[in-house]
DNA sequence: GGTCGGAGACTGACCAGTCAGTCTGGGGGC
DNA sequence: GCCCCCAGACTGACTGGTCAGTCTCCGACC
């Protein structure tokens, strides 16, 4: 006889099994990478059956895609809500790079699964990627514009400089999940920014306004 | 009754072999990715068998790392002795970016290879990758360390902007081997390295001497 | 006739995905 | 309020295919 508080509704079950899946494959898939993971090793974490994994999700890449997928879109907004926030054009910058090396950090499973084990093989699925990438590529391309028509800075390849960005953040991340360094991730923010502002030319004063 | 002409030594023939061998597996590789090659795919593209391609390499994985060990060094040593003309930081930096970019864009079968592939290759080569990787990265350091003595850029974290030019780097070229952007690689060297001197604070002159 | 580079059929482990069946919550009939 | 029924969530043994690596044999050269 279940106690009152053990209680859950039929759909809320439901919900919370996919979760379980999808939180167990996070781990798995971070810690062993894509192809060194096995379906049942998914099962197991969760606690769920064979069954019950293909029960909700089509197939292991589906899986993968889904916890990459949603992450992206979550990060793109909170990019997107930090950077609103943001009084000043280096404010701005501040915040988005912030708010990507602070999410890494709080999700480091997540972090190795998109900067590590994102699988090449797939073709159809490469493109997804592309199209995920060049999401957070044009935000920051979007402020790097915005400083251009400002005159902020001189008129340049926004698009090459948003690349540029995005993968100076990602190897530091990287360097942080192989390495440990440095210690809180976050001791990285103040000096990445500087140089990513440096780059285009935009100089970090602290208190600047567009 | 073979010809003079055709005539080769045994030793000839053996070099030659684990050459195909080695050749077509960067193709393979760099075509389907390390985990959607079959063993059998290097040994049709190569002309060989099973029994040559096992002769040779001791594993999947160790053809594999041949092939990766043994471009970074030679792009190590590249970057060294181009740098080494170099005539002034600014030009020595140019220099390193430059080959760097040039290599990749010539050899884009290794460049996918090194840049796509290895990531997700396996547990096992994370730290040999991070050793080479090192190498790299201890360079580029190298060059930081010696402006910062020279009081030609401010002292900073130097360890950190390798890194961020590393990825950086890694990044553009990645962009081009899915878009095929910019249509010369090269065009990308000058705004590139331009960047990357802004990042540091190097101001790119183009005729400065150390 | 011995050795060595090489050929390619074969083996066995491994694993994504299937499917026939079980269990359970809750809705509808009384 | 009780019970019956069944949708549909979930189970896990099983299958079919794949592929890294092995083994045996061959032919060329010494």
């Amino acid at each position: 006889m279940p106690t009152a508080v053990e209680r859950l509704s039929k759909s809320q079950q439901k919900e919370d099994t996919r979760r379980k899946i999808l939180e167990s494959a996070a781990q798995v898939f971070a810690s062993k990478g894509f192809h060194g993971s096995v379906v049942d090793d998914i099962v197991r974490a969760s606690g769920t059956s064979k069954g019950a994994v293909y029960f909700y999700f089509e197939s292991k890449e589906q899986i993968f895609f889904s916890l990459v997928e949603e992450y992206v879109t979550t990060l793109a907004q909170q990019m997107h809500v930090a950077v609103q926030r943001g009084r000043g054009l280096v404010a701005q910058v501040e915040a988005a790079v912030a708010t990507l090396v602070r999410s890494f950090h709080t999700h480091p499973a997540l972090a190795r699964i998109v900067l590590l084990d994102w699988p090449n093989a797939g073709a159809e699925f490469q493109g997804k990627r592309m199209a995920l990438k060049g999401m957070l590529v044009e935000i920051l391309r979007g402020y790097l514009d915005r400083a251009v028509q400002d005159h902020r800075i001189e008129s340049q390849d926004t698009e090459l400089a948003a690349y540029v960005w995005i993968g100076a953040i990602g190897e530091v991340v990287v360097r942080w999940l192989n390495t440990g360094r440095p210690a809180p991730l976050e001791d990285v923010i103040a000096p990445l920014t500087r140089l990513l502002l440096n780059s285009v030319g935009l100089v970090p004063t602290p208190s600047a306004s567009a």
